[in-house]
DNA sequence: CAGATACATGAACATTCATTCATATGACAT
DNA sequence: ATGTCATATGAATGAATGTTCATGTATCTG
């Protein structure tokens, strides 16, 4: 994923892998797979999806993104000793996170205080946890 | 996120990143930091947490996923000429999938059919594109 | 203003990981 | 058995990206 284009400019070339490649394959249902193409996710729409997915895939914003949803909000000093990473990481993570619109920074005096910019989150994360809990058993 | 451990075996070592770090910040509100401690996801879960999180956010899992959502199964080479794979690539991904037990294969004959093996996976993705959605705005 | 504190950011580095090629396995037909 | 088709897998490689160091910016204090 191209997560490294939080400087809000989207990507101009295809992602890594996206580049059309020829099918190899021979015994191909045709019908089928036309019909399937019709009705696809739109690549802007898949494009910021696995973005959000990608965001949530990294195990410290996930840290992050776990303890904000707890947490109402948290500066970013608070969130470098509750998880024991180093401020620079955090704030790269932040601003990872601020750019797809999962955090909102709010400024008071020295601090910034970071919460869930989105009630989606806190919904992605439980329903995982539910999938996690289930496959684990 | 350690993704190539999907032969089962769980990484021995902590994550990139995980490794405990030093935390040089100073004001820290202490009692906070500690309470939000107790409650904490256990890290077990947050790893295969994340693991789901970074199956998804890879452009073409997604993709597969989402085609698999759709259709209620699909063959390896069907998947290969919707999303203009190669085979090698896309067989890479459903094992990865399959061992996070995201998707579940059934042989028949020569082929093997995929489906989804989870009912999150879609929510997942429904709830993702909401975000997206509203976040586009 | 000078110094300190909290946070942000750029560049560099190290690692992960997606993709490919080559090849192996498994199933069916002849 | 031999050949072909469908899929799986190992190794290699190139690109993406997480983390760190060094430094910059903003806010408060004295």
């Amino acid at each position: 994923m191209n997560i490294h284009s939080y400087d809000m400019v989207r990507p101009t070339v295809p992602a890594r892998g996206l580049t059309a490649e020829a099918c190899e394959v021979t015994a191909v249902d045709t019908a089928r797979v036309a019909a399937l193409r019709t009705g696809n996710l739109c690549p802007t729409d898949a494009l910021r999806l696995g973005e959000i997915f990608a965001a949530l895939g990294e195990p410290n914003r996930l840290r992050i993104l776990e303890a904000l949803a707890r947490a109402r909000s948290l500066c970013v000093c608070d969130l470098c000793a509750l998880l024991e990473l180093r401020q620079s990481n955090v704030s790269h993570q932040l601003r990872l996170l601020r750019a797809l619109r999962l955090v909102r920074a709010e400024r008071s005096g020295r601090n910034v205080f970071y919460s869930l910019d989105d009630s989606h989150v806190r919904g992605l994360i439980e329903l995982g946890l539910e999938h996690v809990r289930e496959a684990t058993g």
